[in-house]
DNA sequence: CTATTATCGTATGTACACAAACGATCTGGT
DNA sequence: ACCAGATCGTTTGTGTACATACGATAATAG
């Protein structure tokens, strides 16, 4: 054994805030197994039906994803064509990306297995702490 | 546009939690940017100091890892010669890691950097919102 | 109008993270 | 002493996550 100082390793914010996404991942996958959704694809379903046609990087900055992790998540979600593209006329840089029939249809039956995960992720809490995690969450960053 | 009734990505549990844990990651990057660790890896140095001698599996528990991912982070480790290896009189399935001097010196140079992580990660936060953040997610599991 | 600077998408490499399947070994109950 | 089930470590495959580098295109400055 070596002391290491006051260095807890359960106690430290990163190995705590790990665990947590580790448990929140975990639920979100029980509750999305049936349609193969992982969360940062739902996250981009989910934002381009927000926006109705996004490009590739605006896509990962509204779902806070580089342009590498986006490319691939985008590539996977076409693949299965929940998503179409278009050229975008103005920016011949630009590919701009849109929800395809079957991705609306799936969206919209799983839109509450996502409410559900939430609830379920913090189900430890009571609401007020809900509300008291959240907004703390939300200031680290 | 398409609406997803209350479905807000940004006030998600889960999203807020990746991101919570993206800014953390990469404060720690910036860190330990000079030594060349990743979070999971100073994770076991930690852990394998306070134990002095661990199994990879009971590693993992302890530092919240499962045994592939273990697997990956000792062999890197083990590459780098920080940690040593011997057989388990006990078991012969078991390999028992522990700390060697290289590792033991770099853990002692780096275990400031990991609590600076710490500090920095919670910097937004004052003292008493710290505590309270880190007594509500360490009730998410 | 041109030269610099920035952005868009793509590609490659490293490192988690976990599921699933496997052989080797250990353990508890009979 | 034996067998059934658990545990240990390993392997393979998929999917993030990000750094870095690159060519094409756009926007801006002078």
């Amino acid at each position: 054994m070596v002391n290491n100082g006051d260095y807890v390793l359960e106690h430290q914010i990163g190995h705590m805030l790990r665990r947590a996404h580790q448990r929140a991942s975990a639920i979100f996958k029980a509750n999305f197994a049936a349609h193969d959704l992982t969360p940062t694809q739902f996250a981009a379903l989910v934002k381009i039906a927000d926006e109705g046609a996004v490009s590739q990087n605006l896509l990962g900055r509204l779902t806070a994803m580089d342009p590498a992790t986006m490319k691939g998540v985008i590539g996977r979600l076409y693949k299965r064509r929940l998503i179409t593209s278009n050229h975008d006329s103005a920016d011949r840089r630009r590919t701009l990306w849109s929800l395809s029939a079957a991705g609306r249809k799936l969206l919209g039956k799983v839109i509450e297995a996502g409410l559900a995960t939430s609830e379920q992720t913090l189900a430890p809490l009571n609401g007020k702490e809900q509300e008291t995690l959240q907004k703390l969450l939300s200031r680290l960053t």
